[in-house]
DNA sequence: ACAAAAATTTAGGTTAGACTAAATAATTTT
DNA sequence: AAAATTATTTAGTCTAACCTAAATTTTTGT
């Protein structure tokens, strides 16, 4: 059985796979996880001993197949039980990552597949992220970053790359969500701030908001 | 903050104390948490240390006020888990308890408030224990065990007392649950076995089942 | 290509929660 | 009331996940 903090740790390998292309370096870890490099060292030898990931000295991790199913099963019931708690328990998107980052450790796989049904087999969470299905497959949107949706474009708000409690709340108080029509009308060529119509209303942003809202045109 | 340990442990002597007068003696504890007896004097000084318990060599512990309130938080959890499992993700009333074990510890004020605003503020688990509300109060059904019930009078099954799945799943193929109507036709004095009508059922268990039925006459 | 800087690993320690075996206290039996 | 039994505690280990400090490897800048 896994300890806890495997799980943290293979979950973090993953999403930091992400971005690279499948290597991940032990400091990139280290500071995800707030642990100490040489823990994170520790943890690579316990992951790869466990077949979990591929591990050479000084040349970071990957992921095994193994290891992928095992990090994909807990993104999953993340997903899920965020999905739940924004849409039968009053939380709002940005509450939801403290909580879920409890759930996902509970080990049930009747839970997870009734809570999946209870939902109606949702196909993204609250922040836009694909939920991986039973079968540990899922479907992103065809997405772009808003920065690069072209002048004058209708395009619809599936996601946002920073999930800070303080973005999110920051996009509330703009009056955008996911699902939210967005255009752009203007851009500032001196700052490269937006003017955007979100929903009914007109607004300008920065370039730095513009850069982790995710749109599918 | 407090270890997943530490809150099983005062759990285990909530329960414990719920049969004798306050004081719990350590081999008990033992028992219940499937742990060596030096293993439980070591927590107990650890939550005396926390003034969780009162401990005395020797002679065993008792919770404080803090204590009973840890405890029943926890408690209250659990139910509410187990309620919601039952109710909305076709779990049987022998199959929560395992999950509940893992999802009462859970740490999210919100949650807790906000699962059972969700599940209408329900004041029993699907065993019948009540659960305790919010301020920590809970009310129990005047209760008797079926072998207390006088013949023909009629009663309703409220709760058990053995929660193991093999007795559960006994009472579901017997068609006993809790709200079944229950009368005792008659008592056989040869070996103490019951007659009774559950239901619309007629049928006869043992005595021994009788004694871990709750019934509110 | 080599020195300096940065990243990573090793070595050795700490803590929480468990354990075994031995010692001690409390309880029961005779 | 003493002996035998049972319960409990103490002493000394173990393991997982962390840490610091020192050593080593890799990368970067010139």
């Amino acid at each position: 059985m896994q300890t806890l903090s495997t799980e943290d740790y293979l979950k973090a390998i993953y999403h930091a796979s992400q971005s690279t292309n499948g290597t991940v370096a032990t400091t990139s870890i280290a500071n995800k996880i707030g642990a100490k490099p040489s823990s994170v060292t520790d943890m690579f030898k316990k992951l790869s001993d466990q077949k979990l990931v591929k591990y050479e000295k000084y040349q970071g991790v990957s992921l095994t197949n193994q290891g992928v199913k095992t990090a994909l099963r807990i993104v999953r019931k993340h997903r899920l039980w965020e999905s739940f708690l924004v849409s039968h328990l009053n939380f709002n998107w940005d509450e939801v990552h403290q909580v879920a980052e409890q759930l996902e450790h509970i080990k049930s796989e009747k839970l997870t597949n009734e809570l999946e049904r209870f939902l109606d087999y949702p196909t993204h969470d609250p922040h836009g992220d694909p939920i991986p299905n039973r079968a540990l497959f899922m479907k992103s949107y065809n997405k772009i970053l808003l920065t690069e949706l072209p002048l004058n474009k209708e395009g619809v708000c599936v996601g946002v790359k920073d999930n800070s409690s303080n973005f999110l709340r920051y996009l509330d108080r703009r009056m955008i969500g996911i699902g939210t029509p967005i255009q752009v009308l203007h851009r500032e060529d001196f700052d490269k701030s937006l003017h955007i119509q979100a929903g009914n209303s007109t607004l300008m942003i920065t370039k730095k908001t513009a850069e982790n809202i995710y749109i599918k045109p």
